[in-house]
DNA sequence: ACCTGAACACCGTTCAAGT
DNA sequence: ACCTGAACACCGTTCAAGT
């Protein structure tokens, strides 16, 4: 055994059966072997599952058209975001795991690359490819919750309903805007990093304004 | 026994024991009865965690100064990260649940408002209140993986020194940026809310180029 | 209706003991 | 050093049976 044998063992049983499946107990399973066998290469749980993204994220497409900066850039974004949307359950572990793979530092290499392009300055395209990948990631994670709400809508349908029927005294904002707080999924992704995008064009750092 | 009689005893334990904690048997014993009687109030475990969220965000602290609308928008989103810091199980939780508690709509009505106030358009400030909570709660779900990796530093020195020593031919951006890539935990905070509301100030919705 | 004992089907991690 | 059986200490959810 060795732990690219129980890494692969991992994936493959994530690929058959998805995150949840992937537990000590059944990749352990998996080689013919009890848990405890694992500990010798794998710290932990986490450990595992942060070594699954990272395979995934080799698989992040190039930008296919040639465009200019804020075109790759977007496209590399919606490359990372496309392959966490397939796997919604790896988007909240990337949330709280801090990934250091190496896919997934070539993610940030690139992303530094192109911001540089676009002539952002190094101090804020630092913090930049942060804000960027982590509105990716977030984004990825909250549309988990709505394939999840989706599998039972009354999660959904029910905030609609609170929605529809806010108070309007209390919540007049809410009212005035109804549903719209809750519409138009796939053009907001793409505002969304246009504003990501202008902010960083036009926000220093250090200029923290009140 | 009653949803209010469970929800109670979930928020006590949550506040001496911590959300690991706040399992249908553990609050089941704390009820002196057995999980299954819970079924009866409380639909799965992750409606117990959200209205434990929702139970705290009723201390979202009111701005204190009287800035002007953007002073008191960030105050806001300060207010409500508070709260997701010094519980950031919590964060995580909130990222894949789509709160929809009372206190929870009481926050996007007063995002709403500020952002109305600020001369935001009607149709981009439904979409920034999601993306202005989207980045709160974000980072408030990344800085839970900081804690967790300063009690085991491992991955932070880890990711520090990957970052060090990382290939100047494969990984020239990572290497020119160095640790600043990991820097600057306070202010970066307060540069993404401003790089946030300058990027919805800047960016109309359909204005989607490339 | 509301409540529950008991069971089903699982978990992660540790550790003493073996090879 | 590497590997493992067995145990420890838990989970969520369902369901038949009771009140």
């Amino acid at each position: 055994m060795s732990r690219e044998g129980v890494i692969a063992a991992a994936l493959s049983l994530f690929h058959e059966e998805g995150l949840a499946k992937v537990t000590m107990r059944r990749v352990a399973a998996v080689l013919d072997t009890g848990p405890a066998s694992l500990y010798v290469y794998i710290s932990d749980t986490e450990d595992l599952h942060a070594e699954i993204l990272d395979a995934l994220l080799a698989d992040v497409a190039e930008p296919s058209s040639p465009a200019d900066w804020r075109g790759r850039l977007k496209g590399t974004l919606r490359g990372y975001i496309a392959v966490l949307f397939e796997h919604p359950e790896l988007a909240r572990m990337a949330m709280s795991t801090m990934p250091s793979g190496a896919n997934y530092l070539a993610l940030v290499e690139k992303i530094l690359a192109l911001l540089k392009e676009g002539g952002v300055p190094d101090g804020q395209a630092a913090w930049a490819v942060d804000l960027l990948l982590l509105f990716a990631t977030a984004q990825a994670a909250e549309k988990a919750a709505w394939k999840a709400s989706a599998r039972s809508p009354s999660n959904f349908s029910a905030l609609a309903a609170i929605i529809e029927t806010a108070d309007v005294e209390t919540l007049p904002n809410i009212v005035r805007h109804g549903t719209d707080l809750l519409s138009g999924r796939g053009d907001r992704l793409d505002w969304g990093f246009d504003v990501l995008i202008n902010g960083v064009l036009k926000t220093r750092r250090m200029e923290t304004k009140s």
